[in-house]
DNA sequence: TAAGGGAATTCATCTGATGAATTCTTAAGT
DNA sequence: ACTTAAGAATTCATCAGATGAATTCCCTTA
């Protein structure tokens, strides 16, 4: 196994921090004391703590020491690397983004993929109706749309979410939400069949909104007393 | 004047990149020129690189150099330091965050915090009756509300978007917007004068909805062709 | 002209030194 | 005992310069 450097070390700390393994305003080990510990050069912690430094989870301080300034709690003030962000980011730029990509898509779309978007509404109505887990055939659908949009771009980026959207699946266990999901599957599909982009779109806006109502209700009420 | 050092130094060059004097995929100096130049050791440099990367700007190549990956025009799937997310925070953090805002405000309000409330909606609509421009009066209508929340937290977080706040007028000019806007505002006046939270969280909620439609619309629809 | 093999370039890491800011310790004075 | 002030120790800030590794450049040779 060859020795930790910079890059591995940086993300080992960095994930510490995040775990809070050091809570916020308490003192990170001196960069001597890491050097020795990973057996590197002082330089190459001092790249790290910089690093980090720019990423706005430690405070450098000549002569006191090195502080750990993120804490999850304050996430929702600081604004960048938050968790607000991240939710804001993934509800509500689907909220806006996907009903777009609807009418878009009911304008672009080709046949064959008219017909898949259809077939996947169909199976998860199937799928609700014998109670099974339906998520990864709702992220399908949803994929498969953007797809039909025949924008590369609209495709990078949505995809580039991928990640967050499976995280996100923990904040849609509501119950009646999966009916009402199929639901709306279906209706979608038939305005893109139909050609009929407003629609398309506004049944996305509907589709997609309680979504984010449910997400951020919790988060204003968390934050905001 | 003191010999430029770390800090500045990151500044200005993360400046540059941004200003996009160097262009998305071209090289930046290397670290001993850069170090020549600015009179530093080449540690201070490779401090400075090594926290442009960790923020997503450059990427440093062994045997190569260092290449600029930070582009305009790609701001939107990366998601960070992109404009569209200054947008979206702005237009859509209010949609959703300031009704949470007059809801606490009704519940929590001085007697004297809610005639200052009133009495701006009165100012704004003298103001609006007289064709004058009502912007501030506008911003400040809703910076009372967030003081009269009296949560520290909210006022800071909320203070920090000023300056996009002020940005973000040149979105609002439309016709008819003001008017519905001074009548907004009498109505949430109300709403927090009768302690009516519900009533306010929704009349904000729906005084805030068209800025972020519009916003929001044109922007998709330029990324979206 | 094409291929191969150094030479030059550039980043990666290390060693170790000096200085600056802060904190800790200790001793003197009240 | 308590306060204060000086010095020691700690910790970051920056520097100089060395060696190694990855890449590119360029010249030689077939």
């Amino acid at each position: 196994m060859s020795k930790i450097q910079y890059h591995e070390l940086l993300e080992v700390i960095e994930t510490q921090i995040k775990n809070e393994e050091w809570k916020y305003g308490s003192r990170l080990p001196t960069m001597s004391e890491l050097a020795a510990k990973h057996q590197v050069a002082n330089s190459t912690i001092r790249e790290v703590y910089r690093a980090l430094e720019s990423k706005g989870y430690v405070a450098i301080q000549q002569g006191r020491g090195t502080i750990v300034t993120f804490d999850r709690s304050m996430e929702f003030t600081t604004m960048n690397h938050s968790s607000f962000m991240e939710l804001l980011k993934i509800t509500e730029f689907r909220t806006i983004i996907e009903p777009s990509f609807a009418a878009l898509a009911a304008r672009e779309a080709f046949k064959n993929e008219i017909d898949l978007i259809t077939e996947s509404a169909e199976i998860m109505r199937v799928m609700a109706e014998k109670n099974q887990v339906t998520t990864s055939e709702d992220l399908r659908f949803h994929r498969l749309i953007v797809e039909a949009t025949h924008n590369e771009y609209a495709l990078r980026v949505y995809d580039n979410l991928q990640e967050e959207l499976n995280r996100m699946r923990a904040y849609t266990k509501k119950p009646g939400m999966r009916e009402r999901a199929v639901h709306y599957h279906q209706m979608i599909a038939n305005a893109i069949a139909n050609r009929d982009s407003q629609n398309a779109k506004m049944l996305m806006e509907a589709h997609l909104q309680p979504n984010s109502e449910i997400a951020m209700y919790e988060l204003t009420e968390k934050a905001f007393k």
